[in-house]
RNA sequence: GGGGCCGUGGGGUAGCUUGGCCAUCCUCACUGGUUUGGGGCCAGUUGACCCCGGUUCGAAUCCGGGCGGCCCCA
């Protein structure tokens, strides 16, 4: 008999932050480097990355947007002509200041996000109205050197992403991208890949992206009783137009400057799902982003080794669709695989062993719910999708549950918004939405505001709990990573 | 932004207070054998004091600096 150790040494309730870091290590996804904050994505993790690639590269490229790739440096004098984008992106910019031993005349910015580097060319190519609109993403990694203790996948000094950068002659399709990307990309990239529900809507003034006009964020709510944003996208306006000169000739011959958005989506969901789904045992892979979605493990003895193997190996051809892996590694232990597949999340876990055989049938564990069930093997493939599918909606389901249960209305009392928000709660509430009432929010409950909803507003004469001006708008406050 | 803990084979650790022998133990890995219904067993092998500087006859241990990791609070 072995020793009975649990996998994973931590409580996630308890213990959170050393639970996260136990799971992703022993899934083998990340690897520690010599630099703080930078992580090597192993082949698990870039597999979860690839997928949601996948997801978002087929939808944003049927929206007619195309894939380019631009340069990695940025030189100052380009990264310091949009003023606010300068002064939110400065405090964490790494800068390139010598090629080999010669100093450069101008230093260059390791890009934070490429605004700057992809408007002066777009400058150049926007010279009509039928140049518009221009819609281009890359997918590339970026630079931000946060001094905040570095978390593996939530809070990294690089990181990789898609980052879209579309231009239109009006405000009004600018405006309507940015909904557009952020629900029927974000949002349902969430949901449909990492089985993760989202709250979404506006940032306020404070959040907002730097050189935005507005910015708007799908953000999880993480079982630690934190949001997280996870993917944004920003309506600039025409901030960076006039900064970079963009302007086209309109049909009535006058000179016009873009309307702009930016958009993007990091490895930062990785760790949210994660968070959101994994377990005691290890991590939890939602069906969609696993590589093998099936794991078979044979039990076997001398003297029906064959015999296993063989009903293994068939029904592994059977279910090639969810690309199984068949562990027949003979110098471990049924149960050592057993735990390891709890700790890289195969999906489903398949056992055969003689009895399986003998009766025609198999044991399967969901890993999510990790109860066993004996079946008959007859149309294996078919119960296999099905229960994939139930276990993508059973994971949605119970994060969705957890998330509505986490939202409290409370729309006057600022000391129970606070303690609601100490607790790890949600608080639905209204506010004036001026800049600096974010500040007092923050004092007065320890929260931050997370989204401020699309279509709701406050009752008429309703006041900010805050401030005891006219409420003008409904927030969601909450702690945030 | 503030505070605390820590860095020894791949992982986890003992040793550090009071400097000195071949650096402890567990685990993983590797080889061979045996085994297989929840981290089996036996034998053998490889493998480590974060970096730089200082003190000293002598540093994992003391001092200074750096780099890195973790936690808590804002």
């Amino acid at each position: 008999m072995g020793k009975n150790k649990s996998g994973i040494e931590f409580d996630k309730t308890e213990q959170t932050n050393e639970w996260y870091t136990d799971v992703i290590n022993k899934a083998n996804l990340i690897e520690y480097t010599d630099v703080s904050g930078c992580y090597i994505l192993k082949p698990r993790a870039w597999y979860i990355w690839e997928q949601i690639q996948a997801y978002m590269d087929k939808k944003i490229k049927k929206k007619g947007v195309k894939n380019a790739a631009f340069p990695l440096f940025i030189p100052e004098h380009l990264l310091t002509k949009e003023k606010e984008h300068v002064e939110g992106f400065a405090p964490e910019v790494a800068w390139v200041t010598h090629g080999g031993n010669s100093k450069l005349a101008e230093r260059l910015a390791i890009r934070p996000t490429s605004e700057t580097v992809m408007y002066a060319a777009y400058s150049k190519w926007v010279r009509s109205h039928n140049d518009l609109p221009l819609k281009l993403n890359q997918w590339c990694n970026v630079v931000r050197w946060e001094f905040k203790h570095p978390q593996p996948f939530l809070r990294t000094r690089e990181f990789y992403w898609q980052e879209g950068h579309t231009v239109f002659a009006t405000k009004e399709e600018a405006v309507l991208e940015t909904k557009d990307i952020l629900i029927d990309v974000y949002k349902k990239m969430y949901e449909e890949v990492l089985a993760i529900p989202v709250l979404f809507g506006f940032k306020s003034e404070k959040e907002k992206f730097a050189g935005a006009v507005h910015t708007m964020s799908v953000e999880p709510f993480l079982p630690i009783g934190k949001a997280i944003q996870g993917g944004t996208t920003h309506y600039l306006g025409q901030n960076f137009a006039k900064a970079f000169n963009i302007q086209f000739t309109d049909t009535d011959q006058k000179k016009k400057f873009v309307h702009q958005n930016s958009w993007g989506l990091s490895t930062r969901s990785i760790g949210a799902m994660v968070m959101m789904h994994s377990d005691s045992h290890g991590l939890v892979l939602p069906p969609k982003v696993a590589e093998h979605k099936v794991i078979i493990v044979p039990i076997i003895r001398k003297d029906n080794k064959e015999k296993v193997l063989k009903f293994a190996e068939n029904i592994k051809k059977e279910l090639a669709t969810f690309n199984p892996f068949l562990d027949d590694r003979e110098n471990y232990s049924v149960g050592w695989k057993f735990n390891e597949a709890e700790l890289y999340g195969y999906p489903i876990r398949i056992e055969i062993g003689e009895q399986e055989v003998d009766a025609k049938k198999v044991t399967v564990v969901r890993r999510d719910i990790l109860q066993k069930e004996n079946i008959p093997a007859k149309n294996l493939k078919e119960k296999v999708s099905k229960m994939l599918e139930t276990m993508h909606k059973d994971m949605y389901n119970k994060a969705k549950k957890f998330l509505d249960d986490s939202i409290v209305v409370e729309e006057k009392d600022v000391k129970k918004i606070a303690k609601y928000v100490k607790e790890g709660k949600i608080v639905k509430t209204i506010f004036d939405r001026e800049k600096d009432t974010d500040e007092i929010i923050k004092a007065q409950t320890g929260g931050k505001t997370i989204i401020i909803p699309f279509d709701e507003v406050p009752k008429k004469g309703a006041k900010c709990p805050f401030t005891g001006n006219e409420a003008k708008a409904v927030v969601y406050i909450a702690k945030s990573l």
